[in-house]
DNA sequence: AATTTTTGTGATTAATCGAGTCACACCCCG
DNA sequence: CGGGGTGTGACTCGATTAATCACAAAAATT
């Protein structure tokens, strides 16, 4: 990576950071000078002379940087450990006290009963990350998982898989290529991981969008499902997951699974319960019947 | 606290971190109900309805917001602690490669010789301090430090003197009641407190600012110095230090602080060397002389 | 069936903020 | 006596945000 582009992913960072792109610039200069005047800050940095005293003075009121005050101001920045501790800090300090505000606000109502309709749609990768990870730790019986795109298996996912297997849960991997499997096989032991008949993932999703595929596909005791898929133009990921033995979405996915992925005489995603509560009838472990679910409708 | 100021903190505390003030709107709101269609979040949150739309798309690709793609859409947050684990991962994944980026645009060059004449000013009560951590690490013989402000007695800094003093440096506090000795005394056992023969601090800055009072004052092997002055008012720190024997503000405030603390026979912040090299000359150890240093001079 | 809400999209306006430029009054140096 | 560097403040321009409105389609009411 050169310097340049070091240059610009601080910049960049920075901006997003919160800092404002004139900030960003005359902090990144001093970073690299250790002492400097206005002139030589908009010299360097292209920053207009007159607007380098602005920004220093919100860089000082924010703790990065330092100004000597004599004829000709200098400034300089703080060691650069300083500074990324104490942007640190700052969001600490905001974060912590947003946990609180934003617990006491919640109405802890109905506690999410297992069993819904539902079909909720999420964006953001972390998002995704995240809700897979909790999904995971839920698990009890069984967790089936398809990697279609192998970003989405990160140390964090592999760990959530490792954990589940230690619970004594069933761990059942699908993924496109041996790599894939091999780093499953090395955080998971216990888990059997599929290759092959997985042909059918490519191309699954509507013909229309060209390029995006399946992103991850996980079941977990046959009645919590969530499917992404993964646009590499923009590396964007989407996601919807639902809930409930009778959903939707649950079950036109367990029918998927069942077919592509049940080898060796091992159904997989079964709808056994494994709760003694009976929620609604039995209409869920046989065929689906309906061919064309409303909710089974991605975007 | 009423909900209501908890509301409004949530609120300010989401902008702070990013969010625009629909956005924030929309997830405090949603964060109180569980679930809820548009109007519903307008009526609730005074964001027009037709806007709650755009806001809930930011949020999903945040991944704070789960969307319910149905004839009347339904929009809910996820729980709170995934939502500040979301946060916090999206700076940490900043701050990390932000560190990285700007230790190599760091010019190593000359490594900070503890001779100047310089007098820097930080403004922030996190960069203030930190530098007052940093200056207490540093010490190798003795540390002296006036706390004129109780607030400026933070866990870390009494922290931070209970390891100079374990280094075995000696350890003189000043300090303007009891409460503030008891502290010391607590954390650094073998620090010496003194209480009295502090009024000197009380309008020690010109007369002009009502209310402004000393805030800390600290220095270090007689040699490096922080002073920061504190609003109440606008709860404001702004400090100045400076590195040096002969440096201006060091010598003044080594008189200040000899005629205030020497008690007891005991000389503090004398400018004996602890390191071998002979900077300059002796012009620091008797009279500063000159009583209008320019580089002694705040603002 | 008719009427009224609700819903989702889009265009449009108004206000605010950030980026960038200019004019000026220094001050210091040769 | 210039000329370049210094610091402040006013100002323009453009993008982003907050806020309103018009509209068509779809429930829900009556």
């Amino acid at each position: 990576m050169s310097p340049d582009t070091r240059h610009d992913e601080a910049l960049e960072l920075l901006q997003q950071l919160g800092l404002k792109e004139y900030e960003a610039r005359c902090l990144v200069t001093l970073v690299g000078v250790a002492d400097a005047t206005a002139k030589q800050v908009s010299d360097e940095s292209d920053v207009p002379r007159t607007r380098v005293y602005d920004a220093m003075r919100v860089l000082e009121s924010r703790g990065l940087v330092e100004v000597q005050h004599a004829k000709p101001q200098r400034f300089r920045s703080v060691p650069v450990g300083e500074a990324v501790e104490t942007l640190r800090r700052w969001y600490d300090a905001r974060l912590d006290p947003l946990e609180t505000a934003l617990r006491r606000l919640h109405d802890t109502g109905a506690p999410e009963t297992g069993e819904t309709h539902e079909v909720w749609s999420l964006l953001s990768r972390d998002g995704i990350a995240s809700r897979t990870r909790q999904i995971t730790e839920e698990a009890e019986r069984e967790v089936v998982l398809v990697v279609g795109t192998e970003s989405v298996l990160t140390d964090e996912l592999l760990g959530a898989l490792a954990d589940a297997n230690e619970r004594g849960v069933s761990v059942v991997v699908g993924a496109l290529d041996e790599g894939i499997r091999e780093r499953v096989e090395a955080a998971a032991p216990d888990a059997e991981v599929f290759v092959s008949e997985l042909e059918w993932l490519r191309g699954v999703e509507g013909a229309a969008e060209e390029g995006v595929s399946v992103g991850r596909l996980l079941l977990v005791d046959g009645s919590t499902i969530l499917v992404s898929s993964f646009d590499p133009e923009s590396s964007t990921e989407r996601a919807v997951f639902g809930r409930g033995f009778s959903n939707g979405l649950v079950l036109i996915t367990r029918r998927l699974m069942e077919t592509g992925l049940s080898r060796g005489g091992r159904a997989v995603g079964s709808p056994e319960r494994t709760d003694g509560a009976a929620h609604d009838g039995e209409h869920a472990d046989s065929e689906p019947g309906s061919s064309d679910d409303p909710e089974s409708r991605e975007e």
